[in-house]
DNA sequence: ACCTGAACACCGTTCAAGT
DNA sequence: ACCTGAACACCGTTCAAGT
């Protein structure tokens, strides 16, 4: 059987959410494809595209259509979004977050909350800081409540700090800063 | 010659510094003090705890006296200083943000902030919401500026999007919607 | 175009044995 | 207590050769 890079990409994105990004290796990875690991590198450059790939790929199934409504809603129905995406497979988090601090994917979500702040009013400089620090909230926020909910899931009953409610203060206190600068 | 903990994490922090996280494993550092990989397995119980402990002495080296002053002063102090420790060392950004995500670490500078947010008067919910969200603002920032610093100077000549003074304006947005908590 | 087979240059970790 | 020597069970990636 012959496969293409999407094949490649869906595969590994279901052996990292049931066995996680630790036994995602391109062997393991071959092996389920039933392939050499060297057939691999016909579909995908290295190991660093893929999990790039499958950064982007996670980031896209999360999509949903956007409800209309004011410019602070729409900030809040994208960060939620991003986090139920990364939040719907196992080490999601942790993958879209790498991908991101090395530059790569994650820019069509960074498109949309620049956007909705510009449509606030908000000056142009104000919009860039903006956006990266909503950004840096949603990502960071989401890997430690994953990283906490697959600890308690594993047996390590450790307390929940995070979950929607937290999630959604926190990105209501950028918004409050955001206001105040429009507003004032 | 006999080697304790801190010498093999003293160590391990050159390695980093001079040739980056990938080329820090475990054999590189036994040949760089001139023993056996199994040697470092007597001072510490494996990788994953040394990069922890590698993350907290990066930020103990740098910890600067505290200047008195209101708590928003504080804050960006102490924000400011994490930054700094992190930049001071090649891929710092990465060990320290990957060890605060797996729950490692970090809990010192936590606290502080956290101190300086109940000195300004906020509820007890509020400090942990603006707590977290200034933490995750400070790796978030930290690792994204590294990481262009890194690009540029190997001579990928990137924009450089971070900075202090981006750096700081992330840190106010939150400062200004804790401020119009406590002011309202 | 896509894949196999075989190799290269590595990993982290364990464990009996030495001093 | 600290280290050696040797092994175990893996990695990512390359490349000539096949179809």
């Amino acid at each position: 059987m012959r496969y293409h890079r999407s094949d490649v990409v869906d595969r590994a994105i279901a052996v990292l959410d049931e066995y996680g990004l630790e036994s995602l290796t391109m062997r393991r990875l071959a092996a389920e494809l039933g392939v050499q690991p060297s057939a691999l590198y016909h579909h995908v450059p290295n190991k660093q595209s893929l999990l790039a790939a499958i950064a982007d790929e996670i980031l896209a199934r999360g999509r949903r259509p956007r409800r209309a409504g004011a410019w602070e809603q729409r900030v809040l129905e994208v960060c939620g979004e991003l986090r139920d995406a990364m939040l719907a497979y196992r080490d999601g988090a942790e993958v879209v977050v790498t991908a991101h601090t090395f530059g790569l994917g994650a820019g069509e979500p960074a498109e949309e909350l620049r956007e909705a702040l510009r449509d606030g009013g908000l000056p142009d400089e104000l919009v860039g800081v903006g956006t990266r620090a909503l950004l840096h909230l949603v990502f960071g926020h989401t890997a430690e409540e994953q990283t906490a909910l697959q600890a308690a899931s594993a047996g390590a009953i450790e307390r929940a700090p995070g979950g929607p409610a937290d999630f959604e203060r926190g990105i209501q206190l950028v918004l409050d800063g955001l206001r105040s600068r429009v507003t004032g």
